[in-house]
DNA sequence: TACAATTCTTAGCCAAGGCTAACTTTTTAG
DNA sequence: CTAAAAAGTTAGCCTTGGCTAAGAATTGTA
């Protein structure tokens, strides 16, 4: 499939009121995001485990399989799963039957991933969104921010407090 | 599991500076938001289809599967598969070789999809992210904001203006 | 009309991320 | 110290949503 099968979609004029294509979406942009945001959705639970993991740590010094279950809201079977997949990733370092820790990279990964969120619950509650609220759509938004947006929102909460 | 076997959690002091739980955050709550995530996860995938199928019939005229997989960057086949599955949740209507229609329920999902993704642009747009990265980023915003954090933003996006 | 190109369908594959059930190891209580 | 409870592991299953490859239907055109 070559740029010229469908140069008439950089032509499609705008139409009001719809999502449909227009000058900053044309197809190929849109496939894009899309496919930006199948990554994304790959990603987000390899961050939330990694994010869980660094809580439980700092929270109890360690990190529990059925703690994280628990939280996660998912079987132990699902996570060891999921640990295994995290441990190839070199994100975590777990011994059988011994709880988990984080590599340098996965605490890195939390580190990020909960800056990230504390930054969408700033922004939510700078723009009215109550507290629970915020806590809870924070989890999802979070990794679906570009890090121009999240500069942004950054940006926006800084100049709402003064 | 029974709620007493986990009543601790409700008297874990809040980590200053964490993700970690707190007063707003039982393991309950988070337990619960994470899997609000993984429904969305799901939920969004038929949302983007059907918005995509939606926008194609309002530029148009018809939705035809090449289309579809253009825009969304997959492959004929994968969105043979879907309008299948979409077909069986009754929000469209498809005939072998020929284009897809939306159902009532479709028509009506499609709408507030894209109701959603315009006020998480706008949203976007006020507090400065720029016109690209706000229609960027929101695809994928828009199907995790509860209907609170869209009243907010809505409101806080008329207030704007005034 | 017939053939070429395009589109659509089907079959079969894969990885991810859930689950249950059965089993082993570790921890805890008596 | 031993038995019961809890935690962790393993095996096997399921659904989703991708993919490729091959073939059938439709469309466009010489």
């Amino acid at each position: 499939m070559t740029e010229s099968d469908r140069a008439e979609d950089e032509l499609t004029p705008p139409p009001e009121g719809t999502g449909a294509i227009s000058a900053h979406m044309t197809v190929d942009r849109q496939a894009s995001h899309f496919k930006r945001a199948r990554q994304a959705r790959e990603t987000e639970i390899v961050e939330d485990y990694v994010e869980l993991v660094a809580d439980l740590i700092d929270e109890q010094g360690e990190a529990r399989s059925v703690d994280v279950a628990k939280r996660l809201g998912v079987t132990g079977a699902t996570v060891n799963k999921m640990i295994a997949r995290l441990k190839e990733m070199d994100l975590v370092n777990a011994e059988p039957y011994r709880s988990v820790f984080l590599t340098d990279e996965g605490r890195k990964m939390a580190e990020a991933s909960r800056a990230r969120h504390h930054i969408v619950v700033a922004l939510l509650r700078a723009v009215g969104v109550d507290e629970a609220t915020a806590w809870a759509d924070a989890e999802g938004m979070e990794h679906r921010c570009s890090p121009e947006t999240l500069a942004a929102f950054a940006d926006f909460v800084k100049k709402q407090k003064l």
